[in-house]
Formats: structure tokens, C-alpha cells, sequence
DNA sequence: TCTGGGGTCCTAGGACCC
DNA sequence: TCTGGGGTCCTAGGACCC
């Protein structure tokens, strides 16, 4: 295995959503566009598209294009935050659809010309170039040029951020160094010193909470990181992410670029228009639910996945959440049974007669420990096997006994 | 000015078994 | 009478990511 001398690209799509609808609609260019909301707004009379100050409801931005970053609009932005910051910027509902297809466009694009491509969500990948590139940064930089011109090609003109080093951590943060349509260069021997000055924030893996507390130890960039004392961080952080954190500050990360992983779990969940009351509104609850379990059965069938276990989400008024599991000795894959065990789990929630929790926003649910039908029947055989077997052991000893 | 939806991984306690 | 330690599974929660 090689572990050294590689060369892995991380390529990160351009404010991809927002991105992805001025491919099929070029009047937006040049216009501030946010993507976010339910559900289709009409324009008002008069105008082109629907503005931000045309939405009410719940929700958060999912992309802003850079001409609405520069109002101060950003991701996971609350859609009426930015509807008060930016009332003329345009707001568009999410496409997923439209989405996935154009994700799908430039994905095997980057694989006609490297195959060994690490699926990262819609508008991410990793790219392990080792071999296409012999090891050699200025082989990869030329490839990387073609792998930019391939996607905006097989993307109808849009652009995307490469990142190159030796590893999938050093790339990552590499990519976002010149953002949009860029394309950056970290090898071993610049690492300290592009590297080093950046905030601890960079790092992809110390979120909000870790850097908080690092800063609180004075640690503030990644230079200030790799001099902490590895085991101050053991101490601090906790043996793994202690030893994590040490090793991505000094540019370690052994990570292989992965072509295919099983999904471990699927899920449903949807926040409501209006806070629901458990009991008050008990007739529309069931109608999500319902919806869910049809919904992530759906999820499952299309994946050929059955679920040992269900869970449920359920997030109250004042935004705090729980979760219940179960795991059934069955295997469930239809609605029926997912619904079932749901309502287990909804059971050992305990809402109040009254107060916040008695009140919900978010209903859930979730199917984890997936098997494939064929392994769940072998299982299922095995266990059948070991039970008679079992049977006939019982009695044999009762044979056995006097 | 309230905070989406889909995931992964880690930790920690308790049950249970050997 | 008092007493192990290890391993695995289940559950709940939390941090983090896109």
C-alpha cells in the first residue's frame, strides 16, 4: 500500500444549487440568488423572479451565489434573517432533483478522466491521482486544469474549487483557499508554511464547540495546534480526538480515498409549518407519520436495504430533540411494520400535559443496522438452523436422561 | 431575526454472557 | 462472603459535515 507520495484532489462545486439554476435559467447571472423555502413562490407582478421579501415560513438558505454573499446572505442562514438583510435578493425553492442529475453530469465527468473518485455528498469529491499522475504535483496540476474544464463542460458552464496535497484532510482545506473556480496547491514542503497561519476552524472536523474550547487554550491558529503537547490534547479532547487533532495539525492523515461505502442508516424528517401539540393535533401527526414511514419505506426499496432497527426524532418548541430506538428481532422494510415500530418508539417519549414539550416542530424517523434482503435471508436461515439444531440437542438430552 | 434535511462517527452506561 | 474482567449489543445523545 502507498502511503506516502500520493496525490489526492478535493473538488468542491461552486455555490452549487444557486449555481445549478442559472444553468437552466442564464437571466439570473449577475442577479443576487439564494436557494432556500418550501415550495415555489410566483414572482410578483412586475417582476422576474421571487424575492426574499415575498417569504414567510420556517426554513434556512441551503446556497447563496457570491452576488447575495455580498449582501451578507450565507448557508444554513434562517430564510427570514435574510429576507430582513437582503429583501431584493431572489429566492429560489430547492430542486433536488434537478440537482442530483447535474451532480450525476459532472461526477462521471472527473471519472472518465480519474476513476478513483470518493462520493462526498452532491458537490463534493475526493480524486486520488496517484496513478494517473505518477506522484507528480506538476502532472497533477495539468490534470486538474483538464478535470475543471471537464466539469464546467459537462455541466453547462459551471465552475468548481480543486484543492491538491498528499491527503484528503490537506485538500479539503485547500480547495476553499481561492474560492470560486480556483485551483490550489499544497505539497509537503509548503505545508507549515500555507498551512500553519490558518484558524484551527479550517480543519475539517474541529467544529464549532472544539474551537471554542481551543481558543479558550489560547489556541487560535494550526501552527498554535501542532505546538500543543500531545497529551494536553489526549487530556482535553479524549484519547482519539486528541491524537486526531495532533496528527491533522502536523498535515498526518492516512485516509484512503474510498470508491464505495454501504449506507448505514436512511432517514425521514420534516419540520412543520406551525408547531404541532401532541394531543391537539394527534389526526395531522399521524398523517405525517404515516407519510414518513411510506416515504422511508420507499427510501429503503429503492436502496434494497430492511432495517433491524427504527428510530424516531422528535423535536420540541423550545428546539431540544430526543431520540428513541428499537431494535426488533425482525428485519422491516415495508410501511407497515415501520409504522409499527415507530409508534414503539413515540411511546417511550415523555411529553408533558402541558408546557414546551408537550408542543413539537420536527417529526422523524430513522432506519439504521441495514442488511440486504439476501443477507437478512441467510440470517434468517441460520437462526432457524441454530434453533433446530437447538431442538434437536434438548432432545437428544432428554434422551440421554435416565 | 429563530434555527432544514440528510448523513457519519464517537462516547458512555447498562444488560448480558463467559 | 465477596468478588474478577472482557466482549458484545443496545440505546441515547452529541459533535460534526454537506
Amino acid at each position: 500500500m502507498l502511503l506516502s507520495g500520493r496525490i489526492i484532489a478535493h473538488l468542491d462545486m461552486d455555490a452549487f444549487y444557486a449555481n445549478a439554476e442559472l444553468v437552466r435559467n442564464p437571466a439570473l447571472k449577475g442577479l443576487p440568488v439564494a436557494v432556500g423555502g418550501r415550495r415555489g413562490m410566483q414572482p410578483l407582478a412586475g417582476q422576474q423572479f421571487p424575492t426574499l421579501a415575498q417569504y414567510e415560513g420556517r426554513g434556512v438558505l441551503t446556497t447563496a451565489n457570491y452576488e447575495a454573499r455580498a449582501l451578507g446572505l450565507h448557508s444554513a442562514m434562517p430564510t427570514m434573517k435574510a429576507a430582513k438583510l437582503a429583501p431584493h435578493a431572489i429566492l429560489l425553492p430547492a430542486d433536488f432533483d434537478w440537482y442530483k442529475t447535474l451532480s450525476r453530469q459532472f461526477k462521471t465527468a472527473v471519472r472518465d478522466l480519474a476513476p478513483n473518485v470518493e462520493d462526498r455528498g452532491i458537490d463534493e469529491i475526493y480524486i486520488d491521482l496517484t496513478e494517473e499522475t505518477g506522484g507528480k504535483f506538476d502532472a497533477a496540476i495539468d490534470l486538474a486544469l483538464k478535470l475543471k474544464a471537464a466539469v464546467t463542460q459537462a455541466t453547462g458552464g459551471m465552475t468548481c474549487s480543486v484543492g491538491l496535497s498528499e491527503n484528503k484532510l490537506t485538500s479539503k482545506i485547500c480547495s476553499d483557499l481561492q474560492k470560486p473556480n480556483g485551483l490550489s496547491v499544497v505539497r509537503p514542503e509548503h505545508f507549515q508554511d500555507i498551512i500553519w497561519p490558518l484558524a484551527v476552524g479550517k480543519i475539517n472536523g474541529v467544529g464549532p464547540k472544539a474551537q471554542e474550547k481551543l481558543n479558550a487554550m489560547g489556541v487560535n491558529t494550526i501552527a498554535q495546534l501542532a505546538a500543543q503537547p500531545l497529551e494536553l490534547l489526549r487530556e482535553r479532547f479524549g484519547e482519539s480526538y486528541g491524537l486526531w487533532m495532533h496528527e491533522s495539525a502536523h498535515g498526518i492523515d492516512r485516509r484512503e480515498v474510498t470508491l464505495y461505502s454501504e449506507p448505514k442508516s436512511i432517514s425521514r424528517e420534516t419540520t412543520f409549518e406551525q408547531d404541532m401539540h401532541v394531543r391537539r393535533h394527534r389526526d395531522n401527526l399521524t398523517q405525517v407519520l404515516l407519510h414518513l414511514a411510506d416515504r422511508l419505506s420507499q427510501d429503503l426499496a429503492r436502496k434494497q436495504r430492511l432495517a433491524k432497527t427504527i428510530g424516531v426524532k422528535v423535536r420540541f418548541a423550545d428546539f431540544k430533540s430526543l431520540t428513541r430506538d428499537i431494535t426488533t428481532g425482525a428485519v422491516v422494510g415495508s410501511a407497515d411494520d415501520i409504522l409499527q415500530a415507530a409508534r414503539a418508539c413515540l411511546k417511550k417519549i415523555p411529553f408533558e400535559q402541558k408546557g414546551a414539550h408537550s408542543t413539537i416542530r420536527l417529526l422523524g424517523i430513522k432506519a439504521s443496522h441495514l442488511i440486504s434482503p439476501a443477507d437478512a435471508a441467510l440470517e434468517q436461515a441460520a437462526l432457524e438452523s441454530r434453533k433446530s439444531k437447538g431442538q434437536a440437542q434438548l432432545f437428544l438430552d432428554l434422551e440421554d436422561a435416565p
